[in-house]
DNA sequence: ACTCTATTACTACACGTGTAGTAGAATTCT
DNA sequence: AGAATTCTACTACACGTGTAGTAATAGAGT
């Protein structure tokens, strides 16, 4: 699954609100665009199977096909393949040497990798 | 910086090997393609500023510009942003959710993290 | 010097994406 | 009902990307 980056402004509202008309989509994004640019780029998501309508009222109600957790797979997997070697180990510590984390956001993190490890023992 | 998916195939052998010309791409790329595809990937990337090139023999020697590490970077921002409502911690969670790092992966991590949570307490 | 071959420069073209206009249908307002 | 508004369907177009062909050229071998 491949979703190009305004798929992903116009799909993560329908993320947010579970389900979104194309003036709902338009009111929530940045970005200033026609009302027809919505309508297109929902048109090409329900073209490709990424989105579904059902009617309501003489307007379009959009339902995302995929889900959140989908796409964001498939793009880690994607740059993980592409530019960390295909190491999810090397994304990691990327982005810990970033150090855009706070100390509450490393222990938090911290906890969670511990908690895969007791899995990991256990299992 | 927005690399696609063939400019990373490519930017990937310069980054590897330091510096290669396009025959030498061509022999590391697994997907066979035309040597003139590759050249023109290079032209391109050159027109953006991403790579140089000296001359070798007859043929060129391509140099990278950009380095992986910005590449990484700019990827991650990108879908951190994207995907992951801009929170680099979602990120990684999900990716820990995920399961595919090993038992002694997921130790060295532990270390990263602790190593960060070091730095900050200090700094 | 002449031919063969590797290599570049330039061109081409299909396809996806970002963006939006126009025409016409559906609703709403008065 | 007629006018204004909202919405969809369809069309359009520029730009980037993936892919490669053709023509010209520079060395390599003899």
């Amino acid at each position: 699954m491949l979703l190009s980056g305004r798929e992903l402004d116009v799909l993560s509202v329908l993320w947010d609100r579970g389900s979104a008309t194309v003036s709902e989509v338009l009111e929530e994004l940045q970005d200033e665009l026609a009302y027809t640019t919505i309508l297109t780029i929902l048109r090409r998501l329900e073209e490709k199977g990424h989105v579904r309508h059902d009617p309501e009222g003489k307007a379009h109600r959009y339902f995302p096909l995929v889900d959140r957790e989908e796409a964001q797979d498939s793009a880690l997997h994607r740059i993980t393949r592409k530019l960390f070697r295909n190491s999810p180990e090397l994304l990691m510590s990327r982005l810990l040497r970033r150090g855009t984390l706070t100390e509450d956001q490393l222990r938090e993190l911290r906890e969670l990798v511990d908690q895969r490890l007791k899995e990991k023992g256990e299992g």
